[in-house]
RNA sequence: GCCGGGAUGGUGGAAUAGGUAGACACGCAAGACUUAAAAUCUUGUGGCCGUAAGGCCGUGCGGGUUCGAUUCCCGCUCCUGGUACCA
């Protein structure tokens, strides 16, 4: 009886939206603006899964919320295409990566229109086309192109700190640059060679060419950075990880710690990805100080939060690493300490991380002078000091640092207390206390005797105050095929940039996707990968950048895709500024988020664009887990069990696909098709049904759990698969994804269409004027759903709608002044269903140009209410009393009614509280 | 270990400037329509006691504040995300 046909409903507007091109955006001054955006996918060979679309489906709605509202709505999509999958796909079957990539595009790009979205399809860019990633060379270059002033505290060109050098040296640039830069007049500059200038530029550039420890993982052929790496483990595939050192490109992140820091203030997004960022950045402030090696030249320099506990070092620590090392060992130490440092070196980073219990270290023979005290104090190496935190060299207080404590336990090192109270088995106050046994800090509390400590060290000109960040710089190189490759030549063995106009430099053709035999990445076996430069002919670099540099950017050249000129136009820019709303998961927190923020501070530094933060509002939607289902076969047969039963059985359970199993209960006659081995099935049923277990997992085709939205569009349609999406609970919240409550939402919408039609599916609709009912049903939802959409809680918008639709079917309303508004609200959320009523209505403009209605306070407005009265706290009656009452009047009602009475026995009540509109609440 | 997030019926979840716990939906049960099924509609549905009226218990656990606590405070348990020799 049912006529709601969604297939040909959402089949005819998908084409309507599409072939009128309705969500093509462009600039408008005369409307606010709203820039949505869902967070960069990549485009796997899996196509998606239930889960994929829920931040797209809520952004789509707030975008098509915000039209109504009369905002110009910028809401684009686009594929972060470059990858390492379709790298491996290629590297195991030699398909071109560009060919797979493509093929997912397509699939995606279909997945996502049989959703309804709508996306502005003319400004989808993608990553790996040689027409997006000419500027993402182009910004590179301008990275290598400048320098962080800190005096200024802003990115600059390098032609400006060349000038300074040229003017005066480097003596009074106050840069962020290499440790190791020595210190040169003007004159000298200018005696300088060629290479040694830009040598030393190198040391100053944003990006920049380095000798570091990264981690390398050799399954992928490749170095990963640090966010890439979880646990030891590659986060894509698995695969070990080991510490390595190699000459790689690097991205000056650490120039902006402290912006990328502080800014997060400025920023509405999650509390715990902000809380992410900010260990990641893991700002300390603390001292460097040296320490002179006795009967050395040299002086270890080590950093410190404490140094108010600078009289209880009784020991340095330096890591394995360390490149004095072997320069202290004296001889009678050599073959014990040379031993340790090659083991420890040796050891994996995962061995390092999974066996912090062990303690480890070895004396070197040589001494240290505490510049406080004048105390010699030993040197050892231990591997619980990191080579890459401060300088890889830690002043020791065993008595007050729990690792320095259980290092000197184990070795029997002096344990020396300097902060006042009981030293039992160490103590490690972490708010500090009275400082003792310290000569001119004794008396003082932490911070006072950290600031009189770090004056000495100033005044003695060994140490000061300082700032120390755990983040590194960011290694931006990746021995890969698929990737952007750098626009970056050598000459005399140091880099220089290609010329602008010679971008986009076109990733080259190779024969395979391997390294080459001398170990150089796969960019080795093109031919002719050399520059030619006016001054000769000169080889390219031959690794590619990572999958971050992509979509470090990307938000802004959705604003203006074709603009062949510049990455992206100043007015595009100007109107479109920061993302309104960034929807997307919080595993990006580390990463692409952060790095996303780091170049668009300093594109805005370069005076490239006008904003400073990229993205103003985020919100996180959870995960959607996999809900796996179980039979039970009986243990060698094939006999199954249904769940109710199989404790009466000898079982063992068995995952079964999704997709042949409803409400938990299995579909037997696909079941048997399922596999060619269950054809002759037989089963143990309850009540003459299967049902299944059930367990949730994570979502993944070994566990035949996945479920694609294009199966639930092809039985409920778009319109359901997104109410439902909803539906399911709130966004932020990690949640399985089970389609038991499925057919809820889909008879809430069958049920709306019969508001419109009679029993035999005839349109049906009147101008009838609505009554108080219908007028308060309309508005209490447009009010409500309005509210929800500004809390992003989409999922009791649904129910909003369902209450709604509920009443007006009671009320059996079929009056075009309630069913317009209606379908306007419910639009964003079912849009198919929404165009095709309205249409006929018969209106001749799509419905996305409408505009939402306002809820009225005069349709809304209560004459009486229901009081709850409460007898000491807990509810016993119910009294309904016209709103206009005075408390006395309320009150005299309450204790009036026959309940109420008798729970008072006649006695008259302590006291009774009356909250109008509210509650009454009568205390015995 | 440290820093986040969370725990409400058989299920997904709703309700927090403190004010009727369980909206809405699924599932289940009974009924109507139907030759039958599907679809649709009606009614019931937190647990326990009771034919009923009604009563008692109930928002992870234990306390506290309050006329009143899912909501606020203190102390725990469990699940979950991040991070970890960061000096």
């Amino acid at each position: 009886m049912s006529a709601y046909n969604f297939r040909e409903v959402e089949q005819k507007w998908q084409s309507f939206w599409e072939s009128s091109q309705q969500f093509q955006a462009s600039i408008d001054p005369s409307k606010p603006k709203f820039y949505s955006l869902d967070m960069f996918p990549y485009p796997s060979g899996a196509g998606l899964h239930v889960g994929h679309p829920l931040g797209y489906i809520a952004s789509d709605i707030v975008t098509r919320y915000k039209r109504l509202k009369g905002f110009n709505v910028l809401h684009p999509m686009g594929y972060d295409s470059f990858g390492l999958p379709a790298e491996q796909y290629a590297i195991q079957t030699g398909q071109h990566p560009a060919i797979t990539t493509e093929e997912n595009i397509k699939r995606y790009t279909e997945q996502l229109k049989r959703i309804g979205f709508a996306f502005d399809w003319s400004k989808e860019v993608r990553t790996s086309n040689p027409e997006y990633y000419r500027w993402t060379q182009w910004i590179f270059m301008q990275l290598f192109d400048s320098y962080y002033d800190s005096d200024e505290d802003k990115a600059k060109s390098i032609q400006s700190l060349v000038e300074k050098f040229e003017k005066s040296g480097n003596a009074e640039v106050n840069a962020v640059c290499d440790e190791e830069t020595l210190a040169f007049s003007a004159s000298e500059w200018k005696a300088f060679s060629e290479k040694s200038q830009q040598e030393i530029l190198l040391k100053y550039r944003l990006t920049f060419l380095a000798e570091t420890t990264v981690n390398w993982c050799s399954a992928l052929g490749t170095v990963l950075s640090n966010d890439e790496v979880k646990d030891g483990y590659s986060e894509r595939g698995g695969h070990p990880v080991e510490r390595k050192k190699m000459k790689q490109w690097s991205m000056r992140i650490t120039a902006y710690a402290e912006r990328l820091l502080n800014d997060l203030e400025k920023v509405y997004w999650p509390e715990p990805v902000k809380e992410m960022q900010r260990n990641w950045i893991g700002r300390s402030l603390g001292a460097e100080m040296v320490f002179k090696v006795k009967g050395h030249d040299l002086q270890i320099k080590v950093f410190t939060t404490r140094i108010d506990t600078i009289y209880g070092v009784t020991y340095l620590a330096l890591a394995p690493e360390h490149e004095w090392v072997d320069q202290l060992i004296t001889p009678d130490q050599r073959e014990i300490v040379s031993e340790y440092v090659s083991t420890a070196k040796n050891r994996s980073e995962r061995d390092r991380m999974s066996d912090v219990k062990t303690i480890s270290g070895a004396f070197t023979g040589s001494y240290a002078i505490n510049p406080f005290n004048g105390e010699k104090i030993q040197i050892w190496v231990a591997d619980y000091v990191l080579a890459g935190y401060g300088t890889g060299a830690v002043m020791a207080v065993p008595g007050h640092d729990e690792r320095d404590y259980n290092f000197a336990k184990h070795f029997g090192l002096e344990i020396r207390q300097v902060i006042e109270g009981d030293l039992e088995n160490g103590s490690f106050p972490g708010k500090g206390g009275t400082i003792m046994n310290s000569a001119m800090l004794n008396g003082l509390e932490m911070q006072d005797a950290m600031n009189r400590a770090i004056t000495f060290l100033e005044e003695n000109n060994i140490g000061r105050g300082k700032i120390q960040y755990r983040m590194r710089d960011a290694i931006f190189t990746r021995q890969r095929y698929w990737g952007e490759p750098l626009p970056v030549y050598f000459k005399d063995e140091l880099p220089y940039l290609m010329d602008e106009k010679d971008l986009p430099l076109v990733l080259p053709e190779v024969d395979k996707f391997l390294p080459t035999e001398d170990g150089d990445p796969p960019l080795g076996r093109a031919q002719d990968w050399t520059y030619k430069a006016v001054d000769g002919e000169f080889p390219i670099e031959k690794s590619t950048m990572p999958g971050w540099a992509g979509s470090s950017w990307y938000f802004f050249r959705y604003m203006d895709p074709t603009n062949e000129s510049q990455f992206v136009g100043e007015e595009a820019e100007k109107y479109w500024g920061a993302v309104d709303l960034y929807i997307g998961g919080a595993e990006h927190a580390t990463g692409h988020l952060l790095y996303s923020r780091f170049w668009t501070k300093f594109l805005y530094d370069r005076g490239f664009v006008s904003i400073e933060e990229p993205f103003k509002k985020m919100i996180n939607q959870g995960m959607i887990q996999g809900r796996s289902n179980f039979v039970f076969r009986q243990k060698g047969t094939n006999t199954f069990v249904s769940a109710g039963l199989k404790d009466n059985h000898d079982t063992i359970p068995m995952h079964v696909d999704v997709n042949i199993v409803y409400n938990d209960q299995l579909n037997l006659e696909a079941f048997k098709n399922w596999r060619p081995d269950l054809a002759d099935a037989a089963f143990i049923l309850e009540d003459g049904k299967y049902h299944c277990g059930a367990e949730v997992e994570k979502m993944s085709k070994s566990k035949y759990n996945v479920v694609s939205p294009d199966d639930v569009i092809e039985r409920y349609g778009a319109d359901t698969l997104r109410l439902y999406e909803m539906f399911l609970g709130p966004l932020e919240q990690f949640k399985p994804w089970n389609t038991n409550g499925i057919d809820g939402v889909f008879k809430f919408l069958k049920k709306m269409w019969r508001l419109f039609h009679d029993a035999q599916d005839n349109f049906k609709v009147t101008d009838t004027a609505p009554s108080k009912e219908e007028l308060k049903a309309l508005h209490k939802a447009i009010k409500k759903v309005e509210e929800d959409i500004d809390k992003y809680s989409f999922n009791t918008s649904v129910s909003t709608f369902m209450i709604c639709v509920n009443e007006l079917a009671a009320l059996k309303c079929n009056k075009r002044a309630i069913l317009e508004p209606f379908l306007i609200i419910l639009s964003p959320y079912a849009p198919h269903i929404a165009e095709e009523l309205w249409a006929q209505l018969g209106h001749e403009t799509s419905i996305i140009h409408s505009t939402y209605p306002i809820a009225e306070e005069k349709y809304l407005a209560e004459e009486s209410h229901e009081y709850p009265v409460s007898i000491n706290g807990k509810m016993r009656a119910k009294v309904s009393l016209s709103l206009d009452l005075s408390k006395e009047a309320i009150e005299e009602q309450a204790l009036a009614n026959e309940t109420v009475q008798k729970w008072l026995e006649g006695k008259s009540p302590k006291k009774v509280i009356v909250i109008p509109g509210k509650i009454v609440n009568i205390v015995m």
